[in-house]
DNA sequence: GTGTGGATTATCT
DNA sequence: GATAATCCACACC
């Protein structure tokens, strides 16, 4: 497959605890062309983030922990930097968040879409009705499901060394990143008032492993 | 290519 | 009881 982000040389490096405890859109600009790796049954499936939205905890009240609510489901928000929040919804679908700043202070970065760029074949067989291989992981839902993700990896941590789940550096050069980086409404927050025109989704322009959005 | 509506259930009020 | 940080099929252009 042609890699439509750009060229660069390939690290394997994985983002440590720094790398998450900033705020949310920091956060979510600076993930856009990271690699997003699971490791499952032996094998590395990964893809490189092209869209994200960031959640700003309390104020925001297009977020789960709006006004400061803690439930059995938004519970790994308030948890360190560097976690995973996964959440169930429409009855039929995951999201995965990736937790931003420190403890107590929840906040964090909705993956909404990937590049596919290791494990195609295995990403194919998870994603049965993707028409496209642009059509793998351009949602929220589908990148949960092309990467095998559910409530058994809510909670985890990113930056243990035995995870199943990390970011690593991409091989991208990060100017070129920042300088194709444009932002927009978030996606699917009708009732969030003020907050829902707010320029809190990051995505990578013209790229067409994007969402429709 | 675009637009619309149905699916399906955990979670919260 | 209502809602949901969505996806897919199908209709139509």
């Amino acid at each position: 497959m042609v890699n439509t982000i750009g060229d660069g040389v390939m690290t394997m490096k994985r983002m440590g605890r720094a790398f998450f405890r900033r705020d949310s859109i920091t956060l979510a600009q600076d993930l856009l062309g990271r690699r997003l790796v699971r490791l499952l049954d032996g094998h590395r499936l990964a893809c490189d983030i092209v869209e994200t939205e960031a959640y700003l905890g309390i104020p925001d009240k297009a977020a789960h922990t709006f006004g400061g609510r803690r439930t059995a489901r938004n519970e790994a928000m308030y948890h360190d930097g560097g976690h995973l929040y996964v959440y169930f919804t429409y009855g039929m679908h995951f999201c995965m968040n990736v937790v931003a700043s420190t403890e107590d202070n929840p906040v964090a970065v909705l993956l909404r879409a990937g590049q596919p760029v290791e494990g195609l074949e295995i990403i194919r067989g998870l994603r049965p009705k993707a028409r496209k291989d642009k059509d793998l992981c351009s949602g929220p839902g589908k990148l949960c499901q092309a990467l095998a993700i559910d409530r058994q990896q809510n909670d985890l941590d990113l930056t243990s060394p035995d995870s199943v789940l990390f970011i690593e550096e991409g091989p991208y050069d990060r100017a070129s990143i920042e300088a194709r980086t444009v932002s927009g409404p978030r996606v699917g927050i009708g009732s969030a008032g003020e907050w829902v025109e707010k320029p809190l989704r990051f995505f990578l322009k013209d790229n067409p492993f994007v969402s429709r959005g």
